[in-house]
DNA sequence: CTTGACTTTGACGTAGCGTCAACTTGTAGC
DNA sequence: GCTACAAGTTGACGCTACGTCAAAGTCAAG
């Protein structure tokens, strides 16, 4: 086993032996041995854990936050995979503040003004952060819970045989690597957007097709960026293939 | 003239009054313009001088650091080029990330060792912020730039017709469905780098073949995941073309 | 056995706000 | 014109994630 001192580690993770104290204080990240000098030494396994908490840090987590994060998912493997889906959306944002910053030169330019909302484009985070608090905290559970609630129990069967088929048809579609805008993918986004029709109390049982979009396409994030429902499309692959697949059926249908 | 209260500065910019507060007592940002009864409203050149502090401050720098470097760069425009290119090399840094965590699973899954250096990968940050910060004072007022400056405009007519012509013939060959190992597609490849070694300043314009191959190589891959140049040779598709006819070029022939 | 790099445990300092508190101002409805 | 009520102001203290010293032990090399 190969083991690291401590400011070996620090300088290949880009910290200091300051902060990787700290952690150990703080009960974030013990070393893997404690030589009886009092000595810190990091192992393999230590490293992906710092590589995870240094993940989570930059994403602005708080201390507590990250260590609570950390023991909930034991299993390393899905959540360094939804942590890559979380560094492919802050690329996507740095995508939108480069096109605002070029939106803003252009502004300067030709001396006109642009609307705020515009220049300001990808800096927010602060933003969606609340909005995804409330989509979870009530709309969630309230009226879906009486209308499942009032169902008979065959209804209720076949409601869940028929998500059962749902879902395995999205996984099936995944591992045969279908595209996402293909026929197949797309009849099965038709059948998956009338089943949420079907339900009332959501976005998607409205006739107005512009909120039925928003609130499908967001479901499509939610799906990814959830772990309760990305396990029902075969985890995060199958999730992004559900996503897009909605996604371009929004897009052309609605 | 546009003015927006302190409220709904901070709400679009992703922050809050708070912190608007801060920065004027800081002497960072003043309202540009200040009721008799003490409100605080912002203009659009507030505005823009706020979303380069966010930036600056995302990139890891001190309040006093954003106040120099803003008060030595007055004219806003090449600063706001200058923050394009850092938010690129960030996007850079996030792939790098990216793929370092893919090695850490792929690890994790044949259970085996990786090099430290290799996990660790695109996290450092510290270590080449040094870097930044000369490129800030110094070469933001670029060879590069320089060169191309000194271009007469007929030059730069031929110049940008060249590389035109280059990335038409790319996608060309992609979408004749080519082979980047085939005839056509490496000539093409020998034009794409000695191009690439008329511009001064680049490794390719070296003689260290080793140098040149690794900078055409690496260009390769950001080719395919930069969307910037990706966009050049018809997105995705073209780019991996290119990016393949680069490396069997290089391999080749360096 | 000395020198110098590295480590430890405290303990206090600091930057960039968050978070009250106490008060004043603009705006809407009656 | 009065009353709510949201939004603004200026202090002032608090907090998080370390930075930065201090005092002292440890290790490898010469």
């Amino acid at each position: 086993m190969n083991e690291y001192s401590i400011q070996e580690v620090a300088k290949q993770a880009g910290t200091t032996s300051r902060t990787l104290r700290h952690y150990d204080d703080e009960g974030l990240l013990a070393p893997s041995r404690v030589g009886n000098n009092g000595y810190r030494y990091y192992d393999q396994a230590a490293l992906v854990r710092l590589q995870r908490i240094l993940l989570l840090r930059e994403l602005g987590l708080g201390l507590p936050a990250i260590k609570e994060a950390l023991e909930r998912q034991q299993n390393v493997e899905p959540a360094l995979a939804a942590h890559i889906e979380w560094l492919q959306e802050e690329r996507r944002r740095i995508d939108r503040q480069i096109k605002s910053i070029k939106r803003t030169i252009t502004a300067l330019e030709i001396k006109g003004d642009i609307a705020m909302s515009d220049m300001m484009d990808g800096f927010d985070q602060a933003q969606y952060r609340d909005e995804v608090e409330q989509r979870w905290g009530k709309e969630a559970a309230d009226k879906s819970n009486e209308w499942w609630d009032s169902k008979s129990k065959e209804d209720k069967v076949v409601f869940t045989d028929f998500v059962d088929e749902l879902n395995a048809n999205w996984i099936a579609l995944t591992e045969a690597g279908a595209d996402p805008a293909g026929e197949e993918a797309q009849t099965q986004a038709a059948k998956h957007v009338s089943w949420l029709a079907s339900v009332p109390g959501t976005p998607a049982s409205t006739d107005d097709p512009a909120l039925v979009k928003e609130y499908v396409t967001n479901l499509g994030e939610i799906y990814v960026s959830d772990d309760r429902f990305a396990e029902n499309y075969g985890r995060i692959p199958g999730a992004t293939f559900v996503r897009d697949a909605l996604a371009i059926y929004c897009e052309r249908s609605l």
